[in-house]
Formats: C-alpha cells, structure tokens, sequence
DNA sequence: TATCAACACGAAACCGTTTTCGTAGTTTTT
DNA sequence: AAAAACTACGAAAACGGTTTCGTGTTGATA
C-alpha cells in the first residue's frame, strides 16, 4: 500500500522547500528553469497529485455540488441527474447526491449535512412532504449562509434563487389542443394529489385548452389518484362510469394503465380513445400502442441547473453584485406516437 | 449573508483559546464546568457547526463514499444506488457519484480525481468498454493506494476485492427450468453481445437447465442483439423464422420488444409462447401482459455493498489484517406475471 | 567601489479542526 | 513549610496545500 505523495515529501526528498516545490509545480518564474524540471520530473515520477481536501480547506470551495433530490428510481429525476453529472464533470465539479424520499425531515438533514463544508451550493427539487408542509426555512437557511441554490422543477414561488422549470401549462395546452384537433370532445384528465404545483400547472394548460376551443370542462372527467399506491379499481371505475374520447394523464404509468384497462374493455387505442401522457420513459416507448407523451427533456434541464450553479459560483469570486435571479424554461415537446391519431 | 461561526471566532468572543473552545464542545474534563457551559451556549446560539472539511484533512477521512456507474438512467443502477445511498446515509456517510458512461477513459479519469481525496472507498460496476479492454490497472491503482474496493455486479474475477453479484447462472437456470416444466420444448435465449459476464452466466444458466431436462440445445435459437440500437427487424425476422414457444430474455426491454412482435403476428402470450425477462422495472408491471420476469433486488445489493465498504473502512483503524475479501451473493427471485403460465 | 535590481529560494501565515504537552496557580500531602 | 498532585487552561504541531513577504546571492550600474 503506497500512500499519496505530498510536497513535504517531496521538498524532504529533493532537498528544497515546500513553496519551492509548491512554486515548481505551478511553474512560477520566481524558480529556476533547472529547479522547475527537477521537481517536475520528481513529481511526474510518483504520481504527484494535490490533496482535495487540502485544496478545499485554502480555497474554500470545495469543487463539489449537491444534489438534492426526492428519488432516483425515477426516469425524470435520473435524466435531470445525468445532465447535471455531465455538465458538472466537464466543468471539473463532483456531484454529491443525497435522496429525500419524498421526506421533510430528511430533506432538511442531509441540506445541514451537506452545508457544513461539503459542498459549494446546492442543485433540488424539493420534496413532497415540503411541499406539503409550506415550510422551505431550510431553504432560506442555506441561502443566508452563502449557498447558491438552483431549483428545478418542483420549484417555490417563495424562494428567490435561480429556478429552471418546464413549460407544463403550455404544453398541457398543446396536448389538449391536439386531440381536440383529432375531433376529440370528451377529454378527460388523470392527475395526482393537488399540492404538486406540476400537476397543477398542467390541469390549468388542460382547461384552457378546452376553454379556448369551446369544449365544455366537465369536472367529473378528471380523476385524481393518489401519490402512492394506485388501486386498479379506480381505474376501471373510472373507465367503465365516465365517458370520454381522450385522455390526458400527468404521467406515463397513469397512461399505460388507463391503455391497459381500456384495451381489456374493448374499447380501442387510438380509434376509440387518445391518450397522451407526460415523461418519455421506456413505459412510452414500448408499451402497446407506444405512446404519445410529453418529453420533458430532463437532461437538458439538469445541465442548464447545474450551468446556472456553477456560473454563481464561479462569479461569486467578483464582487457582489445585486442579486440577479433567472428562471429558465425548458420547453417540453409532445412526441407523437401510436396513442393518437398522427397526422 | 451570514458566513459559518468557527472555533477561532468563539474563542475570540469569549476570550479563551481555541483549544478550549474545541475540548468543551466535545465535553473535555480538563476544562472547568463553568466554562464549558458558557462555551456551549455561544456555540448553540451560533448554530456552531464543525466544518467538515476541516475534519476530513485531520482526521484523513472524508465520510465519503465514491459511486462509479456505467449508467444513471437505468432501472437496475437506480435500485443499486438507492440502497447505496441509504445504508451509507443512515451511517454518516455521503455519497458522490461519477458516471462513466461505459466510457473506460471516463471510469479511470473520475477514479483518479476521486481517489485524490475526496472519498475514502469506492463502490463500483466497470463499464461495458472497461470488460472489453481487459484492462483494470485503474483499479489496482486504487487498491494499492488503499481505497478498499467493492465491485457489484459487472464484477472482474482478476480483481481481488468484496464482490456483490447475484446468482445469475441458477435464476437463469430456474427460469428455463420453468418454461419447461410449463411444457415448453423449444426455448429460445435473446441476449447481448457476450463481453458481459453478466449475460454469459445467464446462458450458461439457459444451456445447463435444457442439458439437465433433456432438451435439446438449439444455437439458432439464440438471438443476440448490440448493446445499443436496436433494430426492430433483428427481432421480426428471429420471430418469423424461428419456432419457439418459450423465450429468456437477459432484460425487460427485449422481452417487451419480443413480446409486442408476437402478438402483433397473432402468435400468443402466454399461451402459445411463454416469455420471461430480467430486470424487474416499470416495463415488466406494466406491459400486457404482464411481464414474468427476474427481481434483482439491487436495493439490497446496494445496501450490501454499502455495508461492506463500511465495514472495512470503518476497521482499517485497527491493525491491517490479513485481507479477507468477501463475495456476497445476492438471490434474484422469479416474480411470476402474465407472459407466462403460471400453476 | 558602493548601490541597486534581479534572481532564486525559504519562512511563515493561513484555511479550521484535534490533540499532545507544557505550565501557571491552587490544593493536598507529609 | 516544602513537596507533590491537581485543576484549568493555552501554545503549538499536525493534516496538505497556497501565497505573501523577506532575504541572501548575484551581476550590472553609476
């Protein structure tokens, strides 16, 4: 087992000082040309890298960004994720990642975790319960303390920090207003629990939609499931009572399902009924008929969030200027499949 | 903005040095009751809170944990990392991610930078390129620098390390087994290219489960794919021109694909031809029928690896035993659903 | 020859902790 | 009353770097 070399080890071994070596390695000109190569060439030999940590505690940045999010066995999330581990890579950042489960608390501890030295700012979508709970004190916490902090998609009003969200009413709209255009006249909706400003965003893009068109909203034709644990029944109920010529859902397993039960019931995709859904995960691309849904391009998302972060902290070393705070749209795009009629 | 307090501006505050502001946090005796509490209090009204990197440089270790992927947005991976991420945060650890993409250059460029002192111990999968190298001098590398290593799943027998893998051979082979006990007589094997381990165990697991039931092996039966970009007409024409009634795909996606090609020709699932795949995602609940399929259970394996990873850095603190490298093995189980005829 | 700048390098502070060791001042022991 | 033992605290080193400033040695200039 080999340690890593240091430069005191170095400087001890070649019979120089510290700076001198710290100085060679940087290629100051305040050292000899002949000095430089040696250490150089020493240093070249056994691998020489600085210590992280060391570096962290001088500069007082750490290189690494924290990521904060609600789940990871999740298409959207993980998309976001490997846009922000792409660009934070190329630009020489580490991401660390913490899970909150959906949590409050554990949210809020793994943000005190990480501000205490670990990270330079932070990268979240914040969780359910805090969503719930419309308590975001942590938030503000971790900005008072110095921390940039970018928001995506699950985003707070509240806050005041660089934010990067999709377009969910518009393309909500534009979902609808497609299968209106099929000659779609019962459209109905499948949403999640309301304190999701997502879903809700979206059930306003759906409405105007309909308003806009002169189709009548129907508030029996929305059905809300609940977060976690959707009973199959409440589908097929839905399916079997309500009458509707289209769908659209807030998520690609709520589509999948509804195609399913339709499907059993006789009742056709895309003939007899559209569907439409939101995430471009694999559900989409292979269910039967693949599915038209929503591409949130989550990638693109993670890379802007993290390029917002690291352009403030790298500007942070200039002076303070006034805060000036973006919200960045990412446009989502409808991706037409065998779930409607193309044309 | 309010910066972090430190130790050196309490110790200003109060009028005391630093190392007794220090012992009376951590509850010394050789401080006086009276000057403890009173150091306390600042350091709670303060929300004093010792500055992690600080520590990682004294106490030469970092509390974090290096993840090296092939792939984030990948059902399996996720599940991994979940338990990962879980284990490690329940012991105090975080934990930093790199994906390599599948990329060698990428694993050994995001291992060097990591092993510079940003983690104490790696957990990794070696990319699809790094099998194919043949080359693992970058894990030597961190071995011999003492990073203790765990590898799961796309594990590399050449490298001595803990090891969490499943039992790929005989859940393959209890999948066949079962097609055949359904009455299946002419099972056919969709698989990748075979520089995965992975894949080769679970044909070998297929070949010994058809030797065992007196089935004749058929190698036009066995379709392989590329790893990526799949075309539709590979799989039409393997299903035109093949006659099977029983098919193990080594992951959900080809067992979907297949599945949808079946049917689309009127040929029947389950009942004229069974299918069962691995990897027990979202495609498998949700396709129709649903899928038969192989659990991995990364969850757990991840919480494996995690806990041995700890383990051993938590004991490298007492003399350096003879090293005793353990290989875990994690059982898959078969989740029986619609693709297949279950009694 | 005295002065001065350039050159090449080292000492030391600093980042924020922990921890060992030394030492005043007080109390106990003999 | 002198020696020994505590008590309560501070100084300083250490972790591994960077960087400012100082300084001894040259060679050139006046």
């Amino acid at each position: 087992m080999k340690r890593k070399i240091t430069l005191k080890q170095i400087a001890r071994e070649l019979g120089v000082s510290i700076s001198t070596v710290s100085k060679s390695l940087k290629d100051s000109d305040e050292i000899s040309t002949d000095t430089k190569q040696k250490v150089k060439a020493f240093a070249k030999l056994y691998n020489y890298r600085p210590n992280n940590i060391a570096l962290s505690l001088k500069n007082r940045r750490t290189k690494n960004i924290g990521v904060v999010i609600p789940d990871i066995v999740h298409h959207f999330f993980t998309t976001v994720f490997r846009g922000i581990e792409k660009y934070a890579n190329q630009h020489g950042y580490n991401v660390v990642v913490c899970v909150s489960d959906e949590s409050y608390e554990k949210e809020v501890f793994n943000m005190e975790l990480l501000a205490n030295g670990s990270i330079d700012g932070f990268i979240m979508s914040v969780s359910a319960e805090t969503q719930q709970k419309n308590d975001f004190s942590h938030l503000k916490e971790v900005m008072e303390q110095g921390f940039p902090l970018v928001l995506f998609d699950r985003v707070i009003d509240e806050i005041e920090c660089d934010k990067v969200i999709m377009n969910d009413e518009e393309i909500a709209y534009q979902a609808t207003a497609k299968m209106i255009a099929e000659g779609r006249k019962k459209i109905a909706l499948v949403t999640t629990e309301s304190y999701f400003n997502v879903s809700e965003k979206r059930a306003e893009g759906y409405k105007r939609a309909l308003k806009e068109h002169g189709v009548d909203y129907d508030e029996k034709l929305t059905l809300v499931l609940p977060f976690k644990g959707v009973e199959e029944s409440y589908i097929e109920d839905f399916v079997e009572n309500k009458n509707f010529d289209g769908v659209l859902c807030v998520n690609e397993i709520f589509a999948v399902l509804l195609m399913a039960t339709t499907q059993k019931k006789g009742i056709r995709v895309p003939e007899d009924v559209s569907v439409i859904g939101f995430t471009d995960g694999l559900l989409s691309r292979y269910s039967s008929p693949t599915l038209t849904t929503v591409a949130q391009h989550g990638e693109k998302m993670g890379e802007m969030a993290a390029e917002m972060l690291i352009e403030k902290l790298e500007n942070e070393i200039g002076f303070h200027e006034e805060e000036d705070y973006r919200t960045e749209i990412i446009k989502a795009t409808l991706i037409e499949r065998g779930s409607t009629i193309n044309t």
